[in-house]
DNA sequence: ACGTATTGTATATTGTCTGCCGACACACGA
DNA sequence: TCGTGTGTCGGCAGACAATATACAATACGT
């Protein structure tokens, strides 16, 4: 499982690790029923603490994205977050494509972004 | 000038208050040359305190969108970041979009929201 | 000039968050 | 039942966020 940490991305390492898992659960890459790595293995991989990676899968636990067993691992149990509103989520998105814009990016340029990327999402189909 | 700062936003304040006027110098509702409001203005309209506000402009002006003057008050310097690498750029853009799958948004959906927020960015022109 | 209001800045304090370490607890197969 | 693999817990140190208060620079009327 592909996963990188930025040490020049502000958040915090636990919840970069647990949006770049929410990104392959969305994309399908990991799908419901499947294991995630052990939290010593992808901490070693990444040269953290396991307590960080611990705090990630929680993190998804507690979106209710990944079953934590303790003593067996974490598995994927949903595709789906309970719910969350509409403006909270237009935020975020606002705030990426305003960086895009920026950034000095022309307008066709930040659509073809964009539409790579929701491609991306929609490869493994839903 | 019309900003929000949302509790359950676990963005500190101060950088959400940041993002909000970055959106408003990218769309162009805040032009070069304008006037940002005084700290403490900003800082009584949200209840927060003054330093807060101040590290938002700090934060932006470290960005170089804002000129911050001692006793006179924040000017709009720029429309444009100096550089950012596109991958950083892109990296927040996914894990938006990935949320909005997760949110259970059919593809449709997503990409007629992404649509008019770009829209929005445009509106008044680059 | 001067004084006052307005505006950003600096310092100190408080509480929270991050990430780490070491020890512990559960699961499962040999 | 033991060993190995797996997640959890408590405590700690350092960094960070937000506040209150005092300070400094600017603007402007007189």
């Amino acid at each position: 499982m592909y996963i990188t940490i930025d040490e020049s991305d502000r958040r915090p390492v636990y919840r970069q690790v647990a949006d770049e898992i929410k990104s392959l659960i969305a994309r399908g890459e990991l799908s419901e029923g499947m294991a995630l790595p052990p939290v010593r293995q992808v901490a070693a991989d990444l040269g953290v603490n396991l307590n960080t990676i611990a705090a990630a899968y929680r993190e998804l636990q507690k979106e209710g994205l990944v079953k934590v067993r303790h003593g067996s691992g974490a598995l994927v149990s949903a595709r789906r977050v309970t719910q969350q509103n509409d403006a909270e989520l237009r935020k975020s998105l606002r705030a990426s494509l305003a960086h895009l814009v920026l950034a000095g990016l022309p307008r066709a340029e930040i659509v073809e972004i964009v539409n790579e990327e929701i491609r991306q999402l929609f490869k493994l189909g839903r």
